[in-house]
DNA sequence: TTCTGTAATTTTGTATACATGACTGAATAC
DNA sequence: GTATTCAGTCATGTATACAAAATTACAGAA
């Protein structure tokens, strides 16, 4: 952690695992004091911890945040703007030690198909290991803060697994391998684009 | 503003006015007691300023940010590639109301080359109104994040006007009024690249 | 009923005191 | 002369009390 001492850290921890395993629903009020009492600390640490998931993107106004249909495409938007560059990147730059390891996180990610979690997390290394190519901390910083929001929204959707997630990967795989930077690009936009559609079409953006 | 109160609200354009205007020089450690005093409330709004002030990227680590050539080139490269896309789109699907105000920043700058502080606003706006046609709040704060720190930078650079800044506006203004997505990304990239290089080699990375 | 104004309550903002931790600089051992 | 440690200081982190603002609940009138 950055900044801040232990108080703070115990209360930005607590706080944000609430959010992000949806036990504090989308639009929930943060009531500084209440989460005060609930963690052991005073009001100052969690007003601290508040404005850093606020930073973050994960609260808005005190609330938790719950995007518009809009706000989700805005973010994915952004993500898919800097991703693709990424991918156009990775395909004319990325060296051969990692390029075998994007091809690792597909063949794993296609053995485990039962283990969800798992599957998950070697998608997010997938994406992140193309991003890392940009060689940009402000755009690696800036993708996560969207994912984090993204997947504020994916826990439905990844249960439900897409189906052909797993083959645009290795596609998107193989253009980079192949050092086609404009077919690694446009692969990789549809492949978020088609992510972004079955986001929308299986939230229920009612509730 | 969108949180906090007077005494916040005070703190944070008190500072931030101080850093803008350089007054307050990269670097510069930024205690909150010290600032508390100078504006005449507790510590306790100055740190609040100071938080937001990190988030818009002025201040890092109770410090006046001050980027290394690496962090500008990168903050100019996230900058880039959404101008791009916002070129892109604005030729795609700007109105023509908007695209006279567009013509008419161009012509105003040319017009008053002699008020510096007149034609950074006007170039400014030249950017501002095409970032716009992103439709994209994320987007758009993310390019005004970038800028703000450019901009640090640029004071400097802007009294050193660039040669053919002006006409590389007009030239975007052209693509764009003649509806061609392609040229218009590619000269807001030119156009832009040649701003950073041109940042780069001026400012001063040594002091 | 529905609207509006006001009182009551809750929540956030601010000030302040104290605790903790980081930094500085001098004195001493080597 | 250099390194080390200890003390003193300075800045930040944390807790808490009080003030201000926002929200809610309710009563009375249209």
């Amino acid at each position: 952690m950055r900044t801040g001492g232990a108080a703070q850290a115990l209360a930005y921890e607590k706080i944000r695992e609430q959010i992000v395993t949806g036990n504090y629903p989308g639009g929930m009020k943060l009531i500084e004091e209440r989460l005060a009492e609930e963690i052991g600390v005073s009001r100052t640490p969690v007003r601290e911890a508040i404005r850093r998931l606020e930073q973050e993107g994960l609260v808005r106004r005190k609330k938790v945040f719950k995007p518009s249909a809009k706000e989700l495409r805005d973010h994915f938007k952004m993500r898919i703007l800097i991703e693709a560059h990424a991918a156009r990147m990775a395909a004319t730059y990325m060296i051969d030690d990692d390029l075998d390891e994007l091809k690792e996180t597909v063949g794993k990610a296609k053995a485990i198909r039962d283990d969800s979690a798992a599957v998950v997390r070697e998608n997010k290394k997938f994406h992140d290991l193309i991003v890392r190519e940009t060689r940009n901390p402000v755009m690696i910083e800036t993708v996560d803060r969207m994912q984090s929001i993204i997947y504020l929204f994916s826990r439905a959707v990844v249960i439900n697994k897409r189906p052909g997630l797993l083959d645009e990967h290795a596609a998107i795989c193989e253009a980079i391998s192949a050092r086609d930077p404009e077919k690694a690009a446009r692969l990789m936009e549809e492949h978020l684009e088609a992510d972004l559609e079955f986001t929308l079409a299986i939230v229920d953006w009612e509730e």
